[in-house]
DNA sequence: CCCTCAACTGAATGTATATTCACATTAGCT
DNA sequence: AGCTAATGTGAATATACATTCAGTTGAGGG
């Protein structure tokens, strides 16, 4: 049989790739060796030469998902110096995240993560802590340039914000993209973004 | 062995509520049908004489979630007759349900149900759909006695308003219940009414 | 070109789990 | 008490996985 071979390198890679494709698709019940091996065209004991087990390739994902929601943050905010705006540009980019390409929520919403291994929840912990840091300085900053107003916590302003995008992410998961979710956080944005200027 | 016996109509309630105390404790993952019989007391064929499947016993979970969701509205509802207290009050009794029983985030979260069989999704959703809709109309009950501006969408609102628990418990979660979910939502909460209000 | 070693294969193993079935036992009616 | 149908048991079956391993193959340096 021609099969093309890799440096692990390489294949890492590719296999990282193709598991956040398939949990995009098929979601973490739907993620198993066997098909993420026919994924990447390879037999399951392959899999074995890059990766120890199962579990680090689900770290993987999560390493890319990091790096993706971290990636959000930094391309928002080198394209407007306003808070408020890298906000309302940073929940449109998060929405997209959702709706395009829906690997994060159904990690997040994981039962294989969020109530599995402790090492993958706390993980998974550090990166929604880290991501609720990005947003607290940005609503620091907002009030220090006096768009926000002073007396308001920004880490509560931070998981406040993330509730915008939360519960419409789960609606239109389970409507199968029926559910309006651009429309529901423009209105919450609104509303949020009312409720914080000075 | 001296087994006592049941009739179905009991064995029934005690298996579903058996099964929500095992899936609050151990989440979805690690409810199997061998646990939910050791937890009930019968050998694991006996649960198939009263439940065709897991799959009807998931059901019987759902339906006991929905009873407690919307108790939890009708209590509150005959309790004040304020709609801003009402919602205040049901975002309240929200967190106890989710910071002391957690199974409804665990069947909330699970992909077993979020991405599984799609009639539990489409039951999930109908649950959810329901509880929007009687957040909804507190809101509009809000409107009408001018204690919230008219001009916001009153779906919208409920949305927003499972955003302020929702993050937060997740949060508490994953932090193995470190994260003040409490006064996370506090604090949410109260931005949130004075950005409502007219 | 060929040799070596990393990359790969296919089959085997082990485990966890839902579900079924032939048989046993209990509750409750007459 | 004795009968019967509902309720329960233990063992067997089936499936879906992750993981291992002995051997095979291809790519790149000598």
């Amino acid at each position: 049989m021609s099969v093309k071979k890799f440096a692990t390198e390489i294949r890492r890679e590719q296999i990282a790739q193709a598991a956040v494709e398939l949990i995009a698709s098929q979601g973490m019940k739907g993620f198993n060796m066997a098909g993420l091996a026919r994924q990447v065209g390879v037999a399951p004991s392959a899999i074995y030469h890059h990766f120890k087990n199962k579990d680090e390739v689900i770290e993987a994902v999560l390493d890319h998902l990091q790096n993706r929601l971290l990636g959000n943050v930094r391309s928002v905010l080198s394209m407007t110096p306003h808070p408020l705006d890298q906000l309302k540009q940073l929940l449109a980019a998060h929405v997209e995240l959702v709706v395009g390409h829906s690997a994060m929520p159904r990690i997040l919403f994981s039962e294989d993560i969020y109530g599995g291994k402790s090492e993958h929840r706390s993980r998974l912990k550090d990166i929604i802590m880290r991501y609720i840091s990005e947003l607290a300085s940005i609503f620091r900053q907002g009030q220090q340039v006096r768009s926000i107003r002073p007396e308001l916590d920004p880490e509560a302003l931070a998981v406040m914000f993330l509730g915008l995008l939360q519960p419409t992410a789960i609606l239109w998961h389970l409507s199968d993209g029926e559910f309006d979710a651009k429309k529901q956080v423009e209105k919450g944005w609104s509303i949020f973004a009312e409720a914080i200027r000075p």
